[in-house]
DNA sequence: CTAGAATCTGACATGGATGTCAGGGACAAG
DNA sequence: CTTGTCCCTGACATCCATGTCAGATTCTAG
């Protein structure tokens, strides 16, 4: 196929596509006329890079992994076997800190949750907000406060 | 405290914490030589903006946010919630992509295990960039799971 | 008072993936 | 052949959190 057609079939656009190439994570043989064309499997390719991108890895991180993927038996792959290890754990830690941040994220929607399902409350003098401990765990371990900007 | 000083506690740089108070995530007031002075509480303040920014939030998404945090009662924080809620979904989702990167990391570790623990195979001969089913499943796809690495 | 450390403002630099534009071929269909 | 669509290369632009540098001022300890 076309790049044309792997760039619809994967959501990658043309630039990066012929981006990907240049940095050497992904190949193309070449028509007489010089236009690239891919094999199928090239689909799949894209939606890794994707994939690693996604998770923050630079191209050349992903370049030093890659012979780990594409051929598992090379010997010489051991250093990209210890990246692609290293890269995975950066990640796993990664998305600990992101489920913690969401914990936080949904723990202030609560106390924001309080605040709004209780219709009164004139209380924009919130120099004590009512759930106090709560918040404070929220601000990761200590006070918040100060009462906003009256924007 | 000064800002050298909460630089150093929150690990954020000098350059940053002045960076977040022209984006207006933090506020400072000024000793009569016109220096930052920080509260305590400014740790956690600063440590809830790394953590958002950490998460792919930009400044001005966090600044959208903010007064959500700053003061949960304000009826006019609407949007300001409506925004948390927002980014908290798209973080959940990226989670759930992260941890998928994860499992395909694993997966493509674990065949890699095979190939090395197997002193043998002469299989340098991967000019045909072989492939195995589970490969395509790697490479493609989904198949969560994956031997959890030995650590 | 003074030296040295810390801070101030303002400006320019950086990196990295991607967007965009220009000018020129490639190629399928009529 | 012609036309319309796709593709090519190369270059420059963009975003945005940070780094870095310069020159001036403030603060602190001796």
């Amino acid at each position: 196929m076309r790049i044309g057609e792997l760039a619809e079939r994967t959501g990658a656009s043309v630039r990066s596509l012929r981006y990907y190439e240049e940095q050497r994570l992904l190949v193309s043989t070449r028509s007489a006329g010089g236009q690239r064309h891919y094999a199928p499997e090239a689909v799949g390719r894209v939606a890794l890079l994707q994939r690693l991108y996604a998770a923050g890895l630079s191209s050349t991180t992903i370049a030093e992994l890659l012979p780990c993927v594409d051929s598992p038996s090379e010997t010489n792959s051991d250093a990209a076997f210890e990246r692609m290890a290293q890269e995975r754990d950066r990640l796993s830690d990664h998305i600990t800190e992101l489920i913690r941040t969401r914990d936080a994220l949904d723990e202030l929607m609560a106390i924001n949750r309080q605040y709004r399902e209780r219709p009164r409350t004139g209380v924009s003098a919130c120099a004590v907000p009512l759930p106090g401990a709560s918040r404070r765990a929220v601000l990761s371990g200590s006070a918040p406060r100060g009462s906003a900007s009256p924007r």
